[in-house]
DNA sequence: GCATAACCCTCCCCCGTGGCAGACTCCAAC
DNA sequence: GTTGGAGTCTGCCACGGGGGAGGGTTATGC
């Protein structure tokens, strides 16, 4: 049976290959046409090519990698059942996780049938990540938290933004925050600290503000969207969170400010509330 | 607050976005720093901008791309509750039919569980396609199947391998295959023809042999592998498929044999068979 | 004030496929 | 032999990032 000068467009239909695979195929090395026409550069497939072609479209279909089932094609040569089986249950379990995944993502768009809101609701797993250290001045104080913040902030401000430090090219690096030095909550005699992060040299006149290095670290974050009256839910959530999976607090738990409280209406206000865990040395006692 | 020259990395970390995202988002206009210094090129954000951010972080997750991402906060910003209504519900179909693919090819990576085998099983199901037209040369005969295809096939190649023929340049295009005249099963007094595609001048001496074109078209196609004995069981299945779906044949039924059985082993034969169903004008009802 | 580290920039390649443009080649029929 | 249409070639862009190279910029600490 002399048939064996397929042409691509031949061969493509007959594998149901794409031409433009069979092109990336042939550069990849993964099926090479047994004669490529020098002058002018067209690919001749051979029958015998047809089963390769074949057995790549269906472990395509799968959903395995060019790599992937190059593995698998050069194991099914050499006999390796061994190492398809492995290759096999990898991409089960992929795809295990991969619809698991879609599920929870299809149950979220499904809870709230419209609204952007649920953006942040679904933003409400709170999450591990790396916070960088920081150079931060910060005013300490005792009280109620409402209130204390109210009057702390204000001060801390006043420092920052006076001529002096502006002249010094004072800059604010990142947002306004508060740090809680308790463990527990405290209705009326909570110890905290509003802090801004700096660059910059900085003169005080206050006595009772203090220019530090905050520690960076691991810490797990939840971003809370809508007034500050209610992030005690957050709190109240990432707290949980925290004790489900056995993180221990090791430092001073941050309330991150993204929002400009002038500028941002009262129910889009994000937050961001932070629980370091990791390796930090700057636990309440230090 | 005067906190508004957030740099991409600390960017970044807030939102959750990668530096090469962000980048890229400015590319887009679906995210643009606030202020980008002309002389560094460095892009630097504003805490405004944060709320932006974690959106579209969120509608990232949620597997919307960034030009759906980019209607849905428009929309979201003129209250459209339609267009975001029609997007997630979208997303939503999507998702359930990524879900379904995925497990039907769990189930078939689960079933067989380390042969590669079962890559022809998943391309059991027969499948539409585009066949081009072809001149063919063939030879009709009538009798029982093997014992007639035996006998034509020498006939068609002594033929098309004559002397003369290789002389005036006659070349084979294509596999050699089978054309089917009855359209039911018969058991010793079947109508066939053997034919193989070819291009270029030719001379027959066999009266009984017919130069002629195949009319291309749709046609349903399903491979077998393994030997020609149990080529009648494609037949059934090709032929419950096409019933099912209400395909009629509008043609020769074809047997394309695409290995060469003098060099391939028996059961890794690749035979294809078609059913020309035309294009959608003649079905039953028409 | 300077050194150094950390940060940021742009550009390129990778995944795998589809689409398009412009040029070339092949084949069948006249 | 010629011609027209179909087939094929290469190369570029797009998707939505990840990774890396090589070089400029900023911040901190001494």
């Amino acid at each position: 049976m002399a048939y064996d000068q397929i042409p691509i467009g031949r061969f493509s239909l007959i594998t149901r290959l794409s031409q433009k695979a069979l092109r990336l195929y042939d550069e990849r090395g993964l099926l090479v046409p047994e004669v490529k026409d020098l002058c002018s550069g067209y690919r001749y497939y051979t029958g015998a090519q047809i089963a390769r072609g074949v057995s790549i479209k269906t472990l395509c279909g799968l959903g395995f990698s060019l790599s992937e089932i190059d593995m698998l094609l050069a194991a099914k040569a050499h006999h390796d059942a061994c190492t398809i089986r492995e290759l096999f249950g990898r991409r089960r379990q992929e795809i295990r996780s991969e619809v698991q995944r879609l599920q929870q993502i299809e149950a979220i768009l499904e809870n709230e049938d419209a609204s952007l809101e649920l953006i942040y609701m679904s933003l409400n797993e709170p999450l591990i990540k790396d916070v960088p250290p920081q150079r931060i001045v910060g005013k300490k104080g005792t009280g109620a938290y409402s209130e204390t913040i109210s009057r702390l902030m204000p001060a801390l401000c006043s420092q920052i933004f006076s001529e002096e430090n502006k002249r010094n090219g004072l800059k604010v690096t990142g947002p306004f925050m508060t740090l809680y030095y308790d463990c527990e909550y405290r209705e009326k005699d909570a110890t905290m600290e509003c802090a801004a992060p700096i660059t910059g040299r900085i003169v005080l006149s206050d006595p009772e503000m203090e220019v530090r290095t905050l520690p960076g670290g691991k810490c797990l974050s939840l971003i809370h969207k809508g007034s500050y009256f209610n992030l005690h839910e957050a709190w109240c959530r990432i707290g949980a969170y925290a004790e489900e999976h056995n993180y221990i607090a090791c430092g001073l738990q941050r309330e991150v400010y993204l929002s400009d409280p002038d500028v941002v209406m009262e129910d889009e206000l994000l937050t961001e509330l932070q629980i370091p865990i990791g390796t930090g040395a700057d636990r309440p006692g230090n």
